[in-house]
RNA sequence: GCCCUCAUGGUCAAGCGGUUAAGACGUCGCCCUCUCACGGCGGAAUCUAGGGUUCGAGUCCCUAUGGGGGUACCA
């Protein structure tokens, strides 16, 4: 029977969740969705010094809001916990001390000045392997007499460990170019490296995703597999999101957060479907799909080996995808408390805002910048009234704007129809072009270069009252020029 | 320094020894049109460089260059 697939996301708790971090999980999600396996949260919070309070929670809504749902993590136990890295302390000495019974280890009594005493010219150290042949009496008597002391991995000499990677195929180091790197610490907790090698293996997870910057690492990594006699697992390692050419993408670079993408008025799902494109390519070349269709298309092939670049534009132009494609009512929805910010206190139909905005926003937070003409309207530059194709400036304009005044005083019918055919017969016989006419008035009662919309559709939002007002205030000013 | 690794338009990218080198975003132009947007149509723009291998190279090999990562009692 074939072995069921485990993969796990294994977030440090150290702030919100950057974009690269969450295509990790995706990714490692995707897989095992993909082949029917297991997919695991473990919290990997054992750097005190960056653990960041509600951070964790953090993970949680993040995934949760994503779309990415874990089979198992501290919350959810599947057998194979703790999940939280902290919790199982104990376990990492136990293993270390095991491991150097079974000679992949050894324990290591060198202090910090010896061994800042090895850097070379570079200031890079290489441990000396000092320690790594003490006899075990003298490792018993120093032990016992209190000793400060590390466990060293005790790497094989001159051998090359290999193995093939999923994306970048055969990946091989000379142990040569390997420390005896420590696997425990002088304080008894475990160094990351060691940490993740046995809780991967504990958690039986089957093919380890994540980042390149493990790629060299890993045959390291494997070497501490082999002297426990552990199965390797799979390896799939993910090239970088970078800002731009040259710098990764960071927790510094501001806006690279879920959170804040949110916030801006991204959808979710428009951003997981960006991330997903990140450095994978699905072989029919879709671009807009689902979580289920991101499952079903997901394939190994298609990850990228090349860092690729964030591309806003492209993520706003994605979720805008997302939006038109949504049903009148969906969009009203989910735009209706971007509206009501816009709006404020003021009395305006906030589906008919709704409808206009549908188009014509890429995110949500796009639209209070679309509506400020609703409660901005003063002195506006004349020039606004002039275009060429229109053949129409503040001379004609104040024409325009009077006739539309006039048609528009006494009129009731205030509906789309009503106003446009009222303005169109107007323009009719005054001898002016109904364009003209509606420009004008369009201008008139934004005092806006760009509306989102037309004069008619402006004007029913505005409704009459104000339309009325604007259009004297604005006719006002063309006569007075 | 040493080790690992990557390299197709501005960006994401397809390509798997023979293609007019896809597609998407962006950009530019046109159409639609009361501005904008939507929609439609069209254009410009890419194989880092040099050596091989081959009848033939974006595709394979080597070198250089550039980028990324690692080289910690960080993760």
């Amino acid at each position: 029977m074939k072995e069921t697939i485990r993969t796990r996301f294994a977030p440090s708790p150290t702030g919100f969740m950057h974009i690269g971090n969450l295509r990790t999980g995706l990714y490692a999600y995707l897989f095992a969705r993909k082949n029917g396996g297991k997919f695991i949260l473990r919290i990997e919070d054992t750097d005190r010094e960056r653990k960041v309070d509600g951070a964790v929670e953090m993970v949680y809504r993040t995934l949760a809001s994503a779309g990415i749902t874990y089979d198992e993590g501290p919350d959810k136990d599947g057998g194979y916990g703790p999940y939280i890295q902290t919790e199982r302390m104990h376990i990492y000495k136990e293993y270390a001390e095991k491991l150097v019974e079974m000679g992949g280890a050894y324990y290591c009594f060198c202090d910090k000045e010896r061994l800042e005493g090895l850097k070379d010219e570079n200031g890079v150290h290489t441990y000396d392997k000092h320690c790594r042949n003490l006899s075990k009496e003298e490792v018993e008597r120093r032990l016992s007499a209190g000793e400060p002391y590390v466990i060293r991995q005790k790497v094989p000499e001159n051998i090359v460990s290999e193995y093939e990677d999923m994306v970048f195929g055969k990946i091989s180091v000379n142990t040569a170019d390997i420390e005896d790197g420590v696997l425990l610490k002088s304080d008894g907790l475990p160094t990351y490296n060691f940490a993740n090698v046995v809780d991967d293996h504990l958690m039986g997870i089957t093919h380890v995703i994540r980042g390149t910057e493990y790629l060299s690492s890993t045959p390291k990594y494997n070497l501490i597999y082999d002297a426990f006699g552990w199965e390797r697992p799979h390896y799939m390692h993910l090239p970088p999101i970078m800002k731009d050419a040259t710098r990764k993408l960071s927790k510094r670079f501001g806006d690279a957060n879920f959170e804040d993408f949110i916030a801006k008025g991204y959808l979710p799902e428009a951003i997981v479907n960006y991330i997903a494109l990140l450095g994978w390519c699905p072989k029919d070349n879709r671009e807009k799909m689902s979580m289920q269709e991101l499952i079903e298309a997901f394939d190994t092939d298609g990850i990228s080996k090349s860092s690729s670049i964030f591309d806003e534009t492209k993520m706003r132009w994605l979720n805008g995808e997302y939006l038109k494609s949504m049903s009148e009512e969906e969009f009203y929805t989910i735009a209706l408390p971007w509206i009501k910010n816009a709006v404020g206190e003021a009395d305006f139909d906030e589906r008919e805002l709704a409808k206009l905005m549908h188009t014509r926003v890429d995110i949500l937070g796009d639209i209070p910048e679309k509506l400020s003409f609703l409660n901005k309207f003063g002195n506006y530059d004349l020039a606004l009234y002039n275009h060429q194709k229109m053949k129409i400036d503040a001379e004609v304009a104040k024409r325009a704007v009077e006739v539309a005044l006039i048609a528009l005083k006494g009129f009731d019918n205030w509906t789309e129809d009503g106003v446009k055919e009222r303005i169109r017969r107007a323009a009719e016989e005054s001898g002016m072009k109904s364009g003209q006419v509606m420009f004008a008035m369009r201008v008139a009662i934004t005092g806006e270069p760009v509306t989102p919309g037309g004069a008619i559709e402006m004007a029913l939002v505005l409704k009459k009252g104000e339309t009325i007002r604007r259009l004297e205030q604005s006719l006002a000013m063309l006569q007075q020029r």
